[in-house]
RNA sequence: GGCUGCGUGGCAGAGGGGUUAUGCAGCGGCCUGCAAAGCCGUGGACGCCGGUUCGAGUCCGACCGCAGCCUCCA
């Protein structure tokens, strides 16, 4: 029985599909305007979890993540570069997609853009005034009234009079209340801008959301996801505006995944200590140990980024690689029934516990290495080693292939790869091996020993394994 | 100030009223020429103070500390 953490009531709740068998959920994706950094990974990678596991529970997914392809962010930094606000979002998707697949992170199945739903967009805030949620401001630009909606703040947990009260929100004369907020913008010079009924402008930034999330999705829908900082305000307005416009309940669960930290502190653009996908990438021997990282915590903890923190990672796959290496590669990854699927199934069955998942992958490790000898006993559980490290979309390397892989000798946190460069070739290790095998068929311990340390200090691990060497880079 | 969360062994990180998380590191053993890898075994923990309970890391309350949201942010 599958359980999710519900934001909205603060605790775990049976997941029920509001038609059988059919899941709808949508994701809040990027802002296009910079490359992903690794608080959107985690996104990403989370929520592609997510689905790969409600699909392996045999629901038929339909998974949405937008695009948000225009707002103020995104004209600034147009103007800055002198480029065209379409030559750069399109180089940031590109970008972002590229990053997706080397963390193996499945597409959404639908990936709508902001800028290709001003219909759907137009459509919601004509509703939205047609049901006197909204009104045009003093400046022409149309507002959402939040105090005509009685369940502002049942996501955030907050009340409108203390939100009101607060100091940090700005005075606007052209709202008529200060926590109004806006839903579609007039054309300023310079700016793109789409016709409406009002005139031409363009969208506030929640309202996209909840035009494209019920247009791909239905009025009601099974499950919204995003990164926590998105539950106040962006997921509390969208709520407001669904609801106001469609008169039915939006979503069913909201799932809000936590931060990325750097030095207990989050990750953020405005912060400035932000790292991108792609410096990560050239900081490990490969992308998967990125994923593996991120899904060794639960989707809901802070996760704090260090290299330290990285390299464990990568020591943990290296535990399960080393597992899998020597043994014959399954046709096929198959999916068994037995203590360990049960064990893994309960871990992800209780809010898609990741953590407790991978601790079945290196039970299951174990039991592999102790029957290493006995292959009619390996075999099933190399199989299902590979099919449940494939649940998380992991373990899909070859296992020879990922152990031998150069391993980027870095002391910051944001690598310019420019030490990898010096490491020794296969042809030179395996010389140095045959040389070290001569060595020790005529007992000449000494040199042996004095190769075997040399290529150690190059970050090369012999291991004698019956009769053979066998080499890894650690 | 208001509202959310969190505080677990040397480190990372699950769990969550009574029984081994897991990985790394440590210790002992097996294996090995010696190692490495692997296997077997093992020590070590629940911020602080109260309360509920036969029994509390686990529930409740106070306190301390940390993070986040209340402004764009995944």
């Amino acid at each position: 029985m599958l359980k999710i953490y519900n934001t909205l009531n603060r605790s775990k709740q049976v997941f029920k599909p509001i038609t059988p068998g059919q899941v709808g959920i949508y994701v809040c994706g990027m802002t296009v305007y910079d490359f992903c950094h690794l608080g959107h990974a985690r996104v990403m990678i989370a929520f592609d979890v997510i689905v790969r596991y409600l699909r392996y529970k045999q629901y038929n997914v339909t998974y949405v993540r937008n695009i948000t392809d225009i707002d103020d962010k995104i004209i600034e930094r147009a103007h800055q570069n002198n480029e065209s606000i379409n030559a750069l979002t399109n180089r940031f998707i590109t970008a972002m997609h590229d990053d997706e697949q080397a963390l193996n992170v499945l597409p959404p199945d639908i990936e709508p853009r902001a800028t290709q739903s001003m219909d759907q967009i137009i459509t919601m805030i004509s509703q939205l005034l047609d049901n006197d949620a909204a009104y045009v401001g003093k400046n022409g630009d149309i507002f959402y009234a939040v105090n005509q909606f009685k369940d502002y703040g049942k996501l955030s947990g907050k009340r409108i009079e203390e939100l009101r009260a607060g100091e940090r929100i700005e005075v606007d004369n052209a709202k008529r209340d200060p926590m109004d907020f806006v839903l579609w913008k007039s054309a300023k010079d310079n700016e793109p801008s789409w016709p409406s009924p009002w005139g031409n402008g363009r969208p506030g930034w929640h309202i996209e959301c909840s035009a494209m999330s019920t247009n791909c999705l239905g009025n009601h829908f099974d499950i919204h996801g995003g990164g926590m900082d998105l539950q106040f305000p962006h997921h509390e307005n969208e709520i407001a505006q669904s609801e106001s416009a469609t008169g039915e309940s939006f979503v069913n669960v909201w799932m809000h995944n936590g931060f990325v930290r750097v030095n207990e502190e989050k990750m953020s653009k405005s912060l400035g200590n932000f790292f991108t996908v792609r410096e990560v990438i050239k900081a490990v021997r490969h992308p998967e140990v990125i994923r593996f990282f991120i899904l060794s915590s639960h989707y809901r903890s802070p996760l704090n980024y260090s290299l330290d923190n990285l390299h464990e990672a990568d020591t943990s796959l290296t535990r399960l690689y080393t597992a899998l290496r020597d043994l014959p590669e399954p046709e096929h990854t198959e999916q068994v029934q037995n203590d360990y699927s049960d064990q893994f199934d309960q871990a992800m069955d209780d809010d898609f516990n990741t953590a407790a998942a991978i601790a079945v992958l290196f039970e299951l490790a174990r039991a592999i290495n102790r029957h290493k000898n006995k292959p009619e006993l390996s075999k099933p559980l190399v199989k299902q080693l590979r099919f449940l490290g494939q649940m998380l979309g992991i373990l899909r390397l070859d296992a020879e292939q990922f152990l031998k892989m150069p391993v980027p000798q870095i002391s910051n946190l944001a690598p310019d790869n420019s030490s990898s460069a010096s490491q020794l070739t296969e042809d030179e290790i395996n010389q140095r091996i045959t040389q070290r095998a001569e060595a020790r068929a005529d007992k000449n311990w000494e040199l042996a020993d004095q190769i075997r340390i040399e290529l150690t200090e190059q970050g090369i691990i012999l291991e004698d394994v019956s009769g053979q060497t066998t080499w890894r880079r650690a």
